[in-house]
DNA sequence: AATATAGTCAACCGCACCCGC
DNA sequence: TGCGGGTGCGGTTGACTATAT
């Protein structure tokens, strides 16, 4: 036996005692007091039953052991020869998640909740790689944080991400894509297979000024209790309180000292503090419901009939309705979403719905609050904005199916800015997010309307 | 006090990938 | 090249506790 082994046993067996002291009151024992502790489930296996549910402190022992004496892997030999009525999967994950030496216990820290945010924001429901960032913990561990976090911030209709985490992204996003571009430019258009390498550097996480909201946002908001955010006005002091707005944002003129957004109404929505309530369409509130967040809530809590925001029907929509041409994967291979989880013109989803990719759950929360009604001049704006800017746009856009801006069905003038494709595609996020300094891009009302609060921050 | 609802945690399941044969 | 086993990953479920009504 080496070092290393003394520490597992000696590990196991704290762990044990402790364990055991939580017999009288602790909830640990009162869960394997109770359900199917008593009762496991039996599979039947080649060479015998194998049990299911809870496991026992005696198998976690013969676990250890064996874990001990062989090392890790091979875990379907485990049952073969040490005797546990386990499967190698079972084993697996019973070691990963709780067997480890390495693992940390207890509650996340607030620095780990701001790591495990920007970390989702930066590769999506990519649990095991987001254990991998944070030592000692795992991704089943993980992700239940991240369910029940985005559950509450549901309820409570708050964006997932703080909006400085969107801005990071969409600018790192944007920069990238503008290279590409730029570098393809005069011959066949972007390449998009290119774009599928697009990273966004976790660098540019590092670099967040943590105290603008970032750090403030998870534990305020984690630790409103989900009954409290019901409220309105707990609410509206919350989003604030949590981004950090108090102090960066002055309602009467914008975030970073720049006009008002002069020409569309609602933009910079969940920036504005400025949300009277009685502002139908334009209010913070109304516009950082989460596209997930249950219809017959909306009214209820907003007190209004009607929304601007998409409804789940109307996302799902977009959705799910097919391509006006050719399909996605005529130019995007099925890997490319894998890795590439902000790729805006690919968009895993748009494809499948995924709620969960940075862009694609927190899409449509993200994006609600700049769910902007835009006359038709400015339409033409933006339009003339897009094919401005690149003259391979709309031949492009005729081959992929990709279409720039997307509009909604019987809504004829407004843009569904619920779709990070377009806020991307078309160039909305990225006229100053990428700190391009391509002035040209930037005389259109949009331009200076998005890209002048978005740019401030590079 | 009873009931409903939300939150937490552990474990299972299905799928996909990798690798050796 | 195809196949099968092993493994990892992400989604989901179920049991239980805590809190609200």
């Amino acid at each position: 036996m080496n070092c290393l082994t003394y520490k597992i046993v000696i590990i196991h067996l704290f762990r044990h005692i402790q364990e055991m002291g939580k017999i009288t009151n602790g909830r640990e024992d009162n869960k394997r007091s109770k359900g199917h502790r008593d009762s496991p489930a039996i599979e039947e296996a080649s060479n015998g039953p194998l049990k299911k549910g809870p496991w026992t402190s005696a198998e976690d022992a013969v676990l250890v052991d064996y874990v001990t004496k062989h090392g890790e892997g091979n875990w379907n030999a485990v049952q073969k020869h040490s005797g546990l009525s386990r499967c190698g999967k079972s084993c697996r994950l019973r070691w990963a998640n709780h067997l480890r030496p390495d693992l940390k216990k207890g509650a996340f820290t607030p620095e780990e909740e701001r790591r495990i945010i920007e970390l989702h924001a930066n590769m999506g429901n990519k649990w095991a790689r987001m254990a991998a960032e944070l030592p000692g913990r795992t991704d089943n561990e993980i992700k239940n944080y991240w369910n029940t976090r985005i559950k509450r911030l549901q309820r409570a209709g708050l964006p997932i991400y703080p909006p400085e985490v969107c801005l990071k992204i969409l600018n790192g996003s944007q920069e990238s894509q503008n290279i590409g571009t730029l570098q393809t430019a005069d011959t066949h258009g972007p390449d998009l297979t290119q774009m599928d390498h697009l990273e966004i550097p976790e660098a540019e996480f590092k670099n967040l000024e943590l105290n603008q909201g970032l750090l403030s946002y998870s534990p305020t908001v984690l630790d409103i209790p989900a009954s409290s955010m019901l409220k309105q006005d707990y609410f509206s002091e919350k989003i604030t309180e949590s981004f950090g707005m108090s102090s960066q944002y002055d309602s009467h003129t914008n975030t970073y000292g720049q006009p008002p957004l002069g020409g569309l109404p609602g933009s910079h929505a969940l920036l504005n503090d400025n949300s009277s309530s009685s502002e139908p369409s334009c209010g913070a509130m109304k516009l950082e419901l989460p596209s997930l967040q249950y219809l017959d809530t909306q009214q209820d809590s907003w007190g209004t009939p009607t929304s601007p925001l998409l409804s789940l029907e109307s996302v799902d929509t977009l959705i799910h309705s097919p391509p006006t041409e050719q399909t996605q994967s005529d130019f995007l291979s099925p890997r490319s979403s894998e890795n590439y989880p902000l790729n805006p013109y690919k968009t895993e989803w748009e494809v499948h719905g995924d709620p969960n990719s940075p862009l694609g759950h927190s899409a449509a929360s993200v994006f609600s609050h700049v769910l902007l009604s835009v006359e038709a001049h400015q339409m033409n704006q933006v339009r003339l904005f897009y094919t401005a800017s690149s003259s391979d746009e709309p031949a492009r856009n005729s081959q992929s199916g990709f279409n720039p801006i997307h509009f909604r069905q019987g809504s004829s003038n407004q843009i569904d800015f619920m779709r990070p494709d377009v806020l991307l595609g078309s160039g909305w996020f990225g006229l100053g997010g990428g700190c391009i300094n391509d002035q040209s891009v930037r005389t259109d009302s949009v331009g200076s309307a998005f890209g002048d609060a978005v740019n401030s921050e590079c």
